[in-house]
DNA sequence: AATAAATGTTAATCTAGTTTAACATCATTT
DNA sequence: AAATGATGTTAAACTAGATTAACATTTATT
């Protein structure tokens, strides 16, 4: 099947035997979604932890006005769950929708716990992602109090222009924080240079 | 030594026998530092990742206009560290300052990575440790999305009413991300019930 | 090709939170 | 007890970004 891109991603941190891979895979689920398909809803439980193969997920939380507020993009390479849902398998707080057909490898929550105790390796290679994931969050927490909208989106601009392509602009204000008018009002400002 | 608050918080995530609990303790220093000192600055490589017994610190980011931002307390029970440079070992983006007189559990660098060969068992630990940080890392950059500032510091009276007892108003406010000005006359309103 | 739906822009008005600055209170040191 | 420094308050003027609403452009559907 197409498991080689979650096999090489994760020999970038640890290194894993052919017998380990086999029983890894074994435990995995390749899975397709179509656009505006959801992987995860608000409210429910997530049932599994997902490698994107190829395709685009928005990771976003409706708040009680009913305003949506995306944390994260995530392409080919990343993960994609709402994380604290899953690992505590309670109501989710986020919901995980495709933006993109996507093609995925999913972990369910007792295939993972599974694989843990098969290959305790593991342990290592999730420890190292969620580090990872938790320092750019409060990179992030500190940019939102630091910076000011349009600072932001430059960042945002240079760190994932190729998100930026594939993305609408509503989104990409929703990530950053703003509105989307802002969001355009700012671009004419960076195209005029004020 | 006083290494007790450590073990009984680390059982209750994983079972240590008596002997990793000898190993492990080799491998830490217990230290004091007096309020006001830094145990990490921004800037520096990040030494040791820290298990608070007794004290509470701050972790902050100065901006380029020389303003400080608070990501995170910590007390009793908790770690405090720059993580990010810490786990790379590049420069600091944080500084890590006591704001009592606080003793701590040191575990540097190199005697984690020894430890998580000797203990492999420290992996699941610290990756478990590490998915709530996250999880409540993108919770707080929705609630500072979503939410005002008299909503986020209401929520953080309820959840840390302890923490504002220990620490002085003008640091909440950073660590809510407004200016103190602004948090005294959200008090203020409180208290005339508008 | 025409229509509808989704996405993006512009501009006026409004507001949550900042800035500045003066003053008040509390704690610590001499 | 006085003096100094740290912390907290109040109020007026200001601004980054939100809201509203009308319109423009692009994309998808018939």
């Amino acid at each position: 099947m197409n498991h080689k891109p979650l096999l090489d991603y994760i020999n970038k941190y640890i290194n894993l035997t052919v017998e380990e891979e086999t029983i890894l895979i074994s435990k995995v689920v390749l899975r397709n979604y179509l656009k505006d398909q959801y992987i995860s809803q608000q409210g429910d439980i997530c049932k599994s932890a997902n490698f994107i193969i190829s395709g685009c997920t928005k990771t976003f939380h409706v708040d009680m006005a009913g305003q949506e507020h995306i944390v994260m993009f995530s392409v080919e390479d990343w993960w994609t769950s709402d994380l604290g849902s899953f690992i505590s398998q309670t109501p989710a707080d986020f919901n995980v929708q495709c933006i993109e057909n996507t093609q995925l490898i999913q972990f369910t929550y007792d295939n993972l716990e599974a694989l843990y105790t098969a290959l305790p390796k593991l342990e290592r290679l999730f420890r190292k992602i969620i580090e990872r994931a938790f320092i750019a969050s409060q990179k992030r927490i500190i940019r939102n109090f630091s910076l000011t909208a349009k600072e932001r989106y430059l960042i945002f601009k240079e760190a994932y222009s190729e998100i930026e392509q594939r993305v609408p602009q509503y989104m990409i204000a929703s990530y950053l924080g703003i509105t989307k008018e802002f969001l355009s009002k700012i671009k004419s400002q960076i195209i005029h240079n004020q």
